[in-house]
DNA sequence: TAAAATAGTTAGTCTTATCTAACAAATATT
DNA sequence: AATATTTGTTAGATAAGACTAACTATTTTA
């Protein structure tokens, strides 16, 4: 049995590695500030984890999963992932409001009950932050992504995920009524700063290229 | 922060006191019985629980749960039975695999996730077993709870829970054909008896008073 | 009512997951 | 290469929640 602070640094190391394209190794001190505990509390872990073949690791040397550990990580962001749609398209929860509750749910033990929810809610492709949700295999459909600065004036497109996910920023796309899959509309485009004018369900408003670059869109 | 141990802890003294008519206390023992741990454990844990002012009790006294001991473990039904009720309706669960899910979903902390789900599931009155399920101010409405012989000549019942359910009984159910979710006709009853002539899938068989007074049907 | 049975408590141990403080190894800098 | 810095490890502590074994209080019964 796989406890749930386990499952928590499974799925740290595959967000700090397999994740991210090139890394597929950590450190302890990385992984410690991820999950903001001590790395000697890391240390501790990673003999457990090891001893479990979940990663595979040398005093002093690098981090990585195992492919056991690949899996049951994959497992966990599924889980996370379904539940994180689940509360935005059935319970009405605010984009970011769904990942503190996803964090407790994606704890949840039951293989029937992820697949039921998967289809209840369709086979969803991606969560409501736009991130990829892997289907039952453990697969994983990374798809590539355009940013709101590549869309020409006049063109339409749909908000598909997010580069920074930050509370800040999330906070500030509610307020402008941006949404998962919004339509976005590209009014006008400073040469000047690359601010663009955008249109939201009839609603316009004007923001920066930084803000823009964050937008992934297809 | 209450515990998911503590928790359980409340949900069984509310079992066992509250929902009952009658008792309002109990013992160390019993309930170490019905959480399956050992009485020592029960002593611990109830240390823990008066310090919090969530349970009243005096060294050999009787366990009694605080008004707001009370407050929290109906809570905690309600998220459980909210949780069956979800996993029944929505998800395809059996009426026997609902429980252990729900023992894990009931733990899950979120104010808003309980009163969506309840709005998403129409405000139920009653879970999948018949049980009432709380309201969103703690209230309990108790309904009789119907049982095979309330039924009358003709009409169609599910059944959704037993009474008693041991061995015996549930080898005389299987070899009658009844199962969970059973729909089960009424097709004649004898008034000197009280046994009842019942259809299950076509197969039709009789059973006596007693045994029908230990099915609790919907 | 005295002995037996039952119920409840205490003390000490275990495991998991965390910490702090001290130490060791690896890497970077001058 | 010597030293300083960063990174990783170890030892020992703590808290929660469980255990066993031994003890004490209460209740039953002969």
């Amino acid at each position: 049995m796989i406890s749930q602070a386990e499952e928590n640094y499974l799925k740290a190391l595959f967000h700090l590695t397999n994740e991210t394209e090139e890394k597929v190794e950590a450190g302890t001190n990385e992984l410690a500030f991820y999950l903001e505990v001590k790395p000697a509390t890391v240390n501790d872990m990673l003999k457990k984890l090891k001893e479990k073949e979940l990663v595979s690791y040398k005093k002093y040397g690098k981090i990585m999963l195992t492919q056991q550990g690949r899996e049951y990580a994959v497992e966990v962001v599924r889980k996370h992932r379904l539940w994180e749609t689940f509360l935005y398209e059935k319970l009405e929860f605010s984009w970011d409001e769904v990942h503190e509750v996803a964090e407790q749910l994606e704890h949840i033990k039951s293989k029937k009950l992820v697949e039921q929810l998967d289809r209840f809610l369709g086979f969803p492709k991606i969560d409501p932050h736009g991130d990829p949700i892997p289907n039952s295999k453990g697969e994983i459909k990374y798809l590539k992504r355009k940013t709101l600065t590549d869309i020409p004036v006049g063109a339409v497109c749909k908000l598909v995920a997010v580069k920074d996910s930050s509370a800040s920023f999330l906070q500030y796309a509610v307020q402008i009524g941006l949404g998962l899959s919004s339509k976005i509309k590209i009014i006008s485009r400073q040469e000047f700063d690359g601010s663009v004018e955008i249109e939201i369900d009839n609603k316009r408003s004007t923001v920066s290229q930084k803000f823009a670059e964050n937008l992934f869109v297809l």
